[in-house]
DNA sequence: TATGAATGAGAGTTCATTCAT
DNA sequence: TATGAATGAACTCTCATTCAT
């Protein structure tokens, strides 16, 4: 999955330079395509405009990078850390909902990066762009509802369904508190409390859906 | 809520132009602000650059008013068919999403306007736009929710929460099969499909959820 | 001078519309050729905007027919008058200023108009326009140092270098009258003061010019 | 008068360069504001558009620039170098009818230019712009008639009327001749011939209005 | 005559991309 | 490698002019 990444120009640069061009860039890029603007990146980068297109050739070129990165990224960091073996799926998404909150964390913009892109790829396909995105994404729902234990649902309850109403009750609360608090300080302050608010709707998911 | 449309310049232009001007506008906006380019907007409407101007003044104007219209539209075509007096929260959302299914059969490019566009106002906010547009957002939810029968949920359970899980599913199967089918065709005929298993998602709720 | 006027076009039109389109198109040329708008015009004379491209053709035929048109008021309304038989130079000036004064206040925007236009011409070369332009324009000249005594002028003074003496000095005073005072109300409430200034000017010029 | 200026992004231009864009730009702002054409000026100065734009961001911004420019060097090549100290205030209107040729000389637009900025900032006031042009306006008028030797005049003549006509009678001539003679070449082959002529209105004033 | 909606060439402005250094 | 001045195609917007009614 990373030779593409590993063999690219850029992995020649200072890293410490790399992190700033990659950071700056996906910051960027959570505008949309079109919206970023390269002078930006490179000022926040603090490189010049001529290195930025010695490595990355064109807009387009940087954005696939950008793209595949932020791919990396959710694998080493989110994928690759999701325990298979839980066959008990609430379970699996409660601990891949902290896993999710964690990378926010760390990684700010990535999420809105790739839910960005997810957004204008389909609008603007891109066939290499497309395939690498889907690739990752469908592994994250692919691992969630793998080897699930369906002895555990209630009886005469459809259990790659009830998996479904758990996933997306947890994606709906995670959206619905992201729109509610922008801003990141407050989002660190209500960190108690929206796990805990997490926490009762696995309460309800675990109540109504299992045994 | 609509002295602002009705009186606007565009309103005396010939009906079945504005309907393709309104029409091509919004396809194009789906894009986003930025990436639209009012060339394609005249060229899929059939008319000059210099008519789109005389009739509103400025990209940002045409938007605003292609924003608004599609407010008004989702109230026109949804939100005030939605029955405020049906308590069962599950049937009523049901309902809604029958709504929904129709209005974007009706108007394919609306909703997804309306997605890109509360994402866009969150990022680059306009006063009026915003307050406009968050007037009729907030409605949908809060028609939902308003006056609903709690004693039908099983005793224990948080009645609004559960409400949320059901409001997360529907929105999402509906999220999960637009992905799916991005071709308006095959949303077509996979309707009759979509329905059914819809359904099952609502009886997994309602046996689950409910007393 | 006046065929060219007179088989326009334009002189079919009802006369107090006439006398609309004119003023609004002076009006609005004072301005410069590239600056004046053809919306603002009919606008103000309360055509439409078919009808004014019906009479004139184009902006230029406009143009053109605005500048003969002044040419003609200036001649009707002021060259005319001068006294040619006023031998007295100093007092022909001062008549000459008299009647200008009087034109400016019958027709604010016609001395402006004529001035830009006669910038703009010497930019923008255009034969016929100049020609009717210029020859209106170095009448006044030639009338008001035609015929004079050259006798009144103190020994060893140059007759013509006298009265062009005379000539810039009631320019330059009302010159410089004009650029301090651009509002039109103060000009009125001035104007007596203003009279009286002009006058001891023409006192100084004839105590030192003349014997 | 002159930080503006010096921080100005331009300086960082190559000084020849700099100089052709600014020359292009004056000629072509001398048909007014309105009038003048951007692609003109990169075509004359031998830049691209982008540049163009690089460096003052909006027409305005490149006519803002080229307007305090023309007082700076107004300033620095002719009110500067004006004798405060010359009390026989017609020769001091003499010297500085000389600077002035000198000045039209090596600048030909220049003069030109600023008359029409005048004309124009009067019809369109820009604070900004405005300040800065009177100042240094107002500087020439009022060296011109600062400190000047009233014991020169004929007895029972106002001398500041007196020096008023001396201003008039210099700017009428030169006025009158640069209308007669548009072209730079036979400005230069008359140069004699304008001198000696002005110097014979010079006479005349000293000898009418001087004791 | 009279209208004003409609047109499109032209002007100002932006920004990804190049290239001499 | 690294720079950033320079380019020009693409985009938004204006306005004189036309034409169906």
């Amino acid at each position: 999955m990373s030779e593409d990444l590993e063999s690219h120009k850029i992995m020649t640069m200072d890293p410490e330079k790399r992190d700033r061009v990659i950071n700056a860039a996906m910051n960027e890029f959570t505008k949309g395509y079109k919206s970023a603007c390269t002078d930006t990146i490179v000022r926040e980068a603090g490189i010049s405009k001529g290195l930025l297109f010695h490595y990355f050739g064109t807009k387009e070129g940087l954005y696939g990078f950008i793209l595949k990165n932020a791919c990396e990224m959710i694998y080493n960091e989110y994928l690759s850390l999701i325990q298979l073996e839980q066959s008990d799926v609430i379970e699996k998404l409660w601990q891949m909902t902290l896993l999710k909150m964690d990378l926010s964390y760390k990684h700010p913009a990535l999420l809105d990066f790739l839910a960005k892109a997810y957004v204008e790829l389909q609008e603007n396909p891109n066939e290499e762009f497309t395939e690498y995105f889907m690739k990752t994404r469908s592994i994250a729902i692919e691992k969630a509802l793998a080897d699930i234990d369906t002895s555990l649902f209630k009886e005469g309850i459809d259990a790659k369904k009830a998996a479904n109403i758990a996933l997306w009750t947890l994606n709906g609360y995670t959206t619905s508190q992201i729109n509610a608090n922008m801003c990141m300080e407050d989002y660190k302050k209500e960190y108690e409390r929206y796990l805990e608010e997490l926490k009762e709707y696995i309460d309800i998911l675990r109540e109504t859906l299992y045994k």
